[in-house]
DNA sequence: AGTTAATAGTGTCCGATAGACACAGTGTAC
DNA sequence: GTACACTGTGTCTATCGGACACTATTAACT
């Protein structure tokens, strides 16, 4: 799997196969076999709870198949591939975003909630964090996921890149910062990179002299909060920035 | 492998065989047998070079052994199993940071010289961005480059957490950049995300309003500048602001 | 110098995995 | 009622990571 075979992209119009899946170009309806036992959207959700429960290494074909209560083979009846079940498995996890609670509140809270919901998401479903790494196809949640961050910026001065741009920067942190969470059960940047370092640069103050004054300086000012909220803010305070200076260079908009 | 299995920990003091590896803990010298043909730096090379030129998932034990000319299994005399190379290779790839060019510069051009130089070395080794998620030990080039960004924001009136704070937001962001350039080989994230997903776009633009008019927008405006500098710029803005605030509340230190 | 034992590289084998393919049962359209 | 499309199964293959036994090499010890 995850090889650079080429995928679809013949007479489909460009279409993957995977994306027809995701965007539900599905079979047509009028048809002769005997009926499917399964759907889709089973198949997804047993592969999430085998990587939920036991991580994306022990998600194969056979231990999904056997989930669903069918062969493994039989699977292929549903996804032409491995690659195609996670891209399914990605769009059950990342769910619909949630709606908006105010959608008249101002951008920044909403920016907020919204990057929260998605790390919320990436901690419960830690596989993600891998399966989302390389080139694939785009799921329509993950695309509804992308508007809701575009739309809480609609109207605020900003221009479409820039939009776009603000959007994708708060989804690299999130991503980020859970995979720091990931690596170690429960913690921030500091107790993610503490856990397997410390040792190391006890030993080693004088090769990295600033981590170590960071380090011991950071264990005694008690942490103050963890990564998530650090680097939200910060980006955030850098977007008000600019959406300022926007408004003031055009305040009549 | 990737599995999560138990890896060292036994009587090494917790130590495990990919860490030894990593900080140059060898064997000792005295050695008996014959002379090894290989060292721990060729075969990191040859994994780098297989992984550059085919990606991640051409990267075998046999297509590695064969590239430094000997079989498969000679590869386990010089490292415990797949895992452990991957982390050789990434400390090959990551190399030492770059000696900062003006370490009596203000801390923002340092860190934003200092993102850029990361972010050339994970789109030049893009198969990286791949290897370095989930739980992995630390090596003395990855701890070297968090080492520098720190330097930078040495007697800025951060704290400790706050300093490390910053170098993780940082590394989030260049890695998020990096995966979305890889995606779409050359491209910001308007270019990355508009490859994939404009036919989508085109053909529900009532699901994505938002979406649909950033991209819009985006078009005629001609796109300025790519996702890295604005995530960048946006980031050390929210950074100097919070620097700022530091400074007024202790100014005389 | 001769012996011993630790080490290096090789060949062979095994279990797990993704996927191909042929086959038998099933249910709708004609 | 019959043909045919479709479903699930069983079998087979290629590939990969890794275990293990074996031979060749070379430094340490007597």
């Amino acid at each position: 799997m995850t090889d650079t075979r080429e995928r679809g992209g013949g007479g489909d119009g460009g279409w993957s196969p995977a994306l027809a899946l995701l965007w539900g170009t599905g079979r047509p309806v009028g048809r002769r076999g005997p009926r499917p036992t399964l759907t889709l959207d089973a198949i997804a959700r047993a592969g999430v709870a085998v990587a939920d429960a036991e991580g994306l290494a022990a998600l194969t074909m056979q231990r999904t198949a056997a989930e669903v209560g069918v062969t493994k083979m039989a699977l292929y009846r549903y996804v032409p591939g491995k690659d195609e079940l996670v891209a399914l498995m990605i769009e059950a996890a990342m769910g619909e975003p949630p709606r908006d609670a105010a959608p008249k509140d101002a951008w920044r809270p909403r920016l907020d909630a919204w990057a929260r919901g998605l790390f919320e998401r990436f901690v419960r479903h830690s596989w993600a964090l891998e399966a989302i790494v390389g080139p694939r196809p785009m799921g329509p949640h993950e695309l509804a996921w992308m508007e809701a961050a575009v739309a809480a910026l609609a109207g605020c001065g900003l221009g479409g890149g820039e939009r776009l741009d603000v959007a994708a920067t708060l989804v690299g942190h999130v991503r980020a910062v859970a995979q720091q969470h990931a690596a170690v059960a429960g913690g921030g940047a500091e107790e993610a990179m503490a856990e397997g370092i410390a040792p190391l640069l006890a030993a080693r103050r004088e090769q990295f002299p600033a981590l170590a004054e960071a380090f011991a300086s950071a264990a005694h000012e008690g942490s103050g909060g963890d990564a998530l909220d650090f680097g939200l803010a910060r980006i955030l305070d850098g977007v008000e920035l600019l959406v300022n200076a926007r408004r003031e260079a055009a305040p009549g908009e």
